[in-house]
DNA sequence: GAAGTTTCTGCATACGTATGCAAATTGAAT
DNA sequence: ATTCAATTTGCATACGTATGCAGAAACTTC
């Protein structure tokens, strides 16, 4: 009952040919004449022949994996990447093989280095940081990296995200043009460059108007922080009446404390709007104005990165900020003829 | 700038023993003096040596990678139960490998083939059915498989899911007694076991009180689908009091429906029950009652099989179901002193 | 049909590790 | 010190495949 394998040997027997024979018929772009393919792929399917690839892997340095790393995934926005991200690798002839950690360095570090231990071909984290030994090994080790909807300044990791300045500002431009005076901020983790840079973007916009946000919260992506944050700011009597918050995931925490805690209306008492645009952004319970990150267009770009470093050896970083639409809809306040940049 | 690897060879080198001793002392269990493992660990730490997985496997025949094949992410079950399964296994020395599908047999096919080419441990697939070809196949490689959420007649398969039947009926027996009596379904898809086990336990606790659903329709656990049988069956005059949802998934676009479509109240025009309990379902903007899913029982369950037969050779095929508590909320009549089962 | 060119094939070896076997070392017991 | 058992070590080989090399076969061209 145990697996009986059948290897290229016994296909070549089979066929009355040599093993390296059948290891080109099975090689793309190998030298082989028609004949004998087609001996040997008759032989193979009387078999159920297939290659091994860890044996072929062992050999060619390549093993058609790549290591995903990622910290949570209840954040809807991340099985959606993942889900793009593997049918996208997968067309290619790569496999995903996933690697949970928690936020902090040391279980990145332990889990990096058995994602090396499998000779991974590449490697993407989402939404996760690395530490400059880390990325220094990864680099030593010829494993491209590419960091997902996260920056850092090392300059041997390549990095995919949505231009988090320019959202933020746009998103500061459109609440002021709503009328709102008294604008909050409940920000994503300061610890990461998409929490900051949406910050400073969502500050400087503001400040090109001589406003200030009212206040400031981090929410560390978290629903709970987020939601404790959204108690603070609102239960005062004098509250603001717009807050941005630093991505969807948390502002449907805020929204249902707004509402159903607080009893407040949205958006007649408090405009909310949100980072991401994950599908849920978009049901009609929440319907959430919020600043899409283009995932598609983020996976495509991580995708052709992550390849072009593997196939063609490429070997310049890249820091790719992708622009994303502000999708409005009704949780904030609409400013009159403001345009709609989906039309 | 290529890469240097540094292999068992090259730490037996510096540390003056044989590559065998190497491999010794990483091999849990072998036979090593604690001199040499001394010397060996020594030199392999200054030489940033790790053992290949890969070339590991190749002479073990065990890769340490479990294959997951999954269709889609959308519903939030899977992510959660994506992670929850990998930081399980995670635990144990495995990894998981993604395989994304779309659920027709001739694309989990190809993909299976895929997955049996990186000569994975075992397979997990999640939500998908397999052709009885292919569990041949399976069983014949030696690779054990687990349905996780999906039953199949299979003698060959492993499988885990919650105990389907008894929830419908449970479901059917809470609106009952909150006195509904026109009650509709809009079920998981015909074509899963767990759409068909779910409807029937449903059907079958309303008989019990000689009561028929006054409408029955397949959802395909697709939200458009679902919202669609919706605006059917609550359009018109003389509409249900009560509706089960195969999924949650489902149910949050027919409460959508309900809500903001017709402008029905629910649970006061319409109570709505839901199955899996997935985060969503406890966020206030739905409140759904629903059938809870142990997924962390059930991947528990789901990981002690897998290992069970590739760690400990075992070879009973398990056919498991959890039984899961109703969590009621506010998207259906509570009955008057109804039990709270999670108290 | 001979010479030259191109395409195809088999041989041998390599990838990085684990393991059966026999030799070598250690320790215990006399 | 000597014998015997138990433990540790190195040697050689195997896992399943890919590939450089040289020879064989096929095809051109005159």
């Amino acid at each position: 009952m145990r697996s009986e394998k059948v290897t290229s040997v016994d296909v070549a027997k089979k066929a009355g040919v040599s093993q390296s024979a059948v290891s080109r018929v099975f090689t793309p772009g190998a030298s082989v004449s028609p004949k004998m393919a087609d001996k040997v792929l008759k032989a193979a399917d009387e078999l159920g022949y297939r290659p091994n690839v860890l044996a072929r892997s062992l050999i060619t340095g390549r093993s058609k994996i790549i290591g995903l790393v990622v910290a949570y995934l209840e954040n809807q926005f991340y099985p959606d990447a993942l889900e793009k991200l593997s049918t996208a690798l997968q067309e290619h002839g790569y496999h995903i093989l996933v690697f949970m950690v928690s936020n902090d360095d040391a279980s990145v570090d332990k889990v990096m280095g058995e994602l090396l231990d499998y000779q991974v071909d590449g490697i993407i984290t989402a939404s996760v940081g690395m530490s400059n030994a880390l990325a220094a090994r990864c680099s030593a080790a010829g494993v491209p990296v590419v960091l997902f909807n996260r920056g850092q300044d090392d300059e041997r990791l390549n990095q995919v995200t949505s231009n988090n300045l320019a959202g933020g500002r746009k998103i500061a431009e459109f609440l002021l043009a709503g009328g709102h005076t008294k604008i909050a901020h409940i920000a994503g983790w300061s610890g990461s460059s998409t929490g900051r840079d949406r910050e400073a973007g969502f500050r400087a916009g503001l400040a090109a108007a001589g406003v200030e946000p009212v206040a400031c919260i981090d929410g560390m992506y978290k629903r709970e922080t987020a939601a404790a944050a959204a108690r603070e700011l609102f239960s005062g009597k004098d509250r603001p009446d717009a807050v941005f918050v630093g991505n969807d995931h948390m502002a449907f925490a805020v929204m249902d404390v707004l509402r159903f805690e607080l009893k407040l209306d949205v958006p007649g008492d408090v405009s909310v709007v949100g980072y991401d645009d994950v599908p849920l952004a978009s049901w009609p319970a929440y319907d959430l104005t919020t600043l899409r990150q283009p995932s598609n267009r983020m996976v495509e770009a991580t995708v052709s990165t992550l390849l072009g470093w593997i196939e063609e050896g490429s070997n310049d970083v890249r820091k790719i900020q992708i622009d994303g639409p502000l999708m409005i809809r009704g949780s904030a306040r609409i400013p009159q003829g403001w345009p709609d940049e989906r039309l």
